[in-house]
DNA sequence: TCTGGGGTCCTAGGACCC
DNA sequence: TCTGGGGTCCTAGGACCC
């Protein structure tokens, strides 16, 4: 137990897997190490999809996540394309995980925070004793993970998991990096607002242009004039990210999803619209099997539409009452197709998504 | 370079009610 | 005419993350 009156604090460590994707195909063609490859989509790169990992060789391409695989391939036409293969990170994600968890901090069983396949926040447990060095145990961490599943990651430390988040970049790959409160500012104070964690392109432009541009700017304004010019939750929680500051603790509760969703873009557009409803119903069908596996019922259904050349639509209703008929969740999906704007009826559909949520948990979502 | 798929949370306006 | 206020639900869209 940390002792009362001393100034012993608790770190958050950040653990993150080195090009997860790429690193999960490598370690089962060995034959790929060192090269660049490229997985996204269906593994066509003359196909529509986007990068989902490039290995490290494919980067020096100035190929990454979420560029489209055309693109990919004309900037490493040599790298090798391999489709997602999702079942196989889930697999590889868990014996990761299961890794972590079995890990002790002070003494006790560290508090493992999951975020996604390659992600994971790690906190020291109720009761637990003399921490050591957050650095040694970080390198205990890599070691651990690597020895259980053959993958490399990096690892940060922060004195919070916003802190921790950050500093986990900063050491890829194979590395450990520390930020803290009195570090903060050096490390960040002058990187431009998306170097934050919650911040993205759009709101770096909205802050760029009440004049805060660094993280240094963001930490100084008025959190009154954020709350005006973002929202009375967005301004005030900006500001926070800007000092460095979270409170929120490493969470160990297991995920409980709010809602499930499938979504396909055509290879081909779809004008016939015969054919957009059998997709929806194909689409919803699926997801029922993916509620059906929760065990909830549905509340509300949602659809997406996407036409040429890139313009998206939505429409949700609000069951009448929770169900998981089959039958009733395509209708009502089915149904939002009519609700669209006669003008959007004619342009091609690119894409089409369904989307169901849950009634909330007996007892709540956790948290 | 024509731009995935799975999620979460926040905002804003209108309906509706008292 | 010179137009209450609050609260909640519903819906569409936006932003962000992995």
């Amino acid at each position: 137990m940390a002792e009362p009156g001393t100034s012993q604090r608790d770190w958050v460590l950040h653990v993150d897997l080195d090009q997860f994707i790429a690193a999960v195909e490598i370690l089962r063609r060995p034959d790929l190490e060192g090269l660049p490859v490229v997985v996204g989509g269906r593994g066509d790169p003359t196909e529509r999809g986007v990068v989902s990992t490039a290995s490290y060789a494919a980067r020096e391409f100035g190929v990454g996540s979420g560029m489209p695989l055309r693109l990919a391939r004309r900037k490493c036409p040599d790298a090798v394309f391999l489709p997602v293969d999702g079942p196989a990170y889930d697999a590889a994600s868990a014996e990761v995980m299961a890794a972590l968890r079995s890990l002790e901090w002070g003494g006790v069983p560290v508090l493992l925070e999951v975020l996604g396949w390659d992600e994971a926040f790690l906190g020291a447990g109720p009761g637990h004793g003399d921490l050591g060095d957050p650095v040694a145990f970080a390198g205990t961490i890599r070691e651990a993970v690597l020895e259980a599943t053959g993958l490399h990651c990096s690892v940060g430390i922060g004195d919070n998991k916003l802190q921790a988040k950050i500093a986990t970049d900063f050491g890829k790959p194979r590395g450990v990096y520390r930020i803290s409160d009195e570090t903060w500012f050096a490390e960040m104070g002058d990187r431009p607002t998306d170097a934050l964690w919650g911040i993205g392109g759009k709101t770096r432009k909205k802050l760029a242009a009440l004049g805060i541009e660094t993280v240094s700017q963001l930490a100084t304004t008025d959190a009154a004039v954020l709350a005006a010019e973002l929202g009375p939750t967005m301004g005030p929680w900006f500001r926070r990210l800007g000092r460095g500051v979270d409170s929120s603790p490493v969470d160990p509760t297991p995920y409980v999803p709010r809602a499930h969703g499938r979504e396909t873009t055509f290879q081909t557009d779809l004008d016939d619209w015969d054919r957009v409803a059998a997709e929806v119903r194909a689409l919803t069908a699926r997801v029922v099997a993916d509620i059906d596996a929760e065990g909830r019922p549905a509340e509300r259904v949602g659809i997406k539409v996407r036409f040429r050349p890139f313009f998206t639509v939505s429409r949700s209703l609000t069951l009448p009452g929770p169900t998981n008929d089959p039958a009733v969740l395509a209708d009502a999906a089915v149904s939002l197709l009519d609700r669209l704007d006669e003008r959007d009826r004619d342009r091609p559909v690119r894409l089409l998504g369904v989307r169901l949520e849950m009634v909330t948990p007996e007892g709540g979502y956790p948290k």
